[in-house]
DNA sequence: TATTGTTATACTCTATAACTATA
DNA sequence: TATAGTTATAGAGTATAACAATA
């Protein structure tokens, strides 16, 4: 038989996965980029705008608007930075901390069940893999 | 260390596919989904635009203009199917075959590069994973 | 002059609803 | 009436270039 389409393979996966997501993210009031930048900023690396386009991979201009509505629901906060005031720093404001983390668990919980499907030293091999491609 | 985040993971992994499959499909004169359609018709899993469209994950109506492309080109036919004469019969043209098997070559061989930054056994459960995981 | 954040503009992609021709 | 293919239109998403404030 063929060996798989890796890309094929990939994208459905993705798919899957967005899939399970956007019920877990609706309910939060979230969009995909809203969460991918919320994490990012959770994960601490991010200060200035600029930082957290490039950590979250949001296209800088685009990153205003999400930022605008997350700071309108006081999820993040900006602030000028003293040293230089060009720069903005984002932060996460306590509620936006709150909401981030509790997606984040909903979401660990969603990705586990559909692990589950794999045998436990598959499971390890795949997340191994991952993070070993990802990293080239 | 935090469990690693699945969605993110193959998001990065899908981005770099792409990024590395982009030149080849370049050099061929092909955008993405003019191979994903070329690809299920040489998976033998289309005959009418309708299966097409179902096979290749592309809407129906943006099919048309990647198929109006590819035919100008001489890469795929449609002709009326006898039966019911709604329906139009895609099929790969001798060119269009030789064509999507050499992308299919290319990416085939930069996707074992790319996985050969991994022990085999990884290899072989990443594989196995993801097909398991994406047909459930 | 260069950089950060912002806005404006044009362009592409997408979703939806019609339309035709067949059945 | 329903379906396959097609076309048209409006909306969302994107890329690009300009702009104001600061360095």
């Amino acid at each position: 038989m063929d060996r798989p389409d890796l890309g094929k393979l990939t994208a459905q996966l993705l798919r899957e996965i967005i899939r399970r997501e956007t019920p877990i993210l609706e309910r939060a009031g979230l969009e995909m980029w809203d969460y991918v930048i919320l994490s990012s900023l959770l994960a601490g690396d991010a200060a200035t705008q600029r930082d957290l386009a490039a950590a979250s991979g949001r296209d800088k201009t685009r990153l205003i608007g999400n930022l605008d509505a997350l700071e309108g629901r006081g999820l993040v906060s900006r602030s000028p930075d003293p040293a230089d005031r060009r720069n903005k720093v984002v932060s996460l404001t306590a509620a936006g901390r709150r909401l981030v983390t509790a997606c984040r668990s909903d979401i660990r919980a969603m990705e586990g069940d559909l692990l589950s499907a794999l045998p436990a030293a598959d499971r390890a091999a795949l997340e191994r893999a991952l993070v070993r491609l990802v990293d080239l």
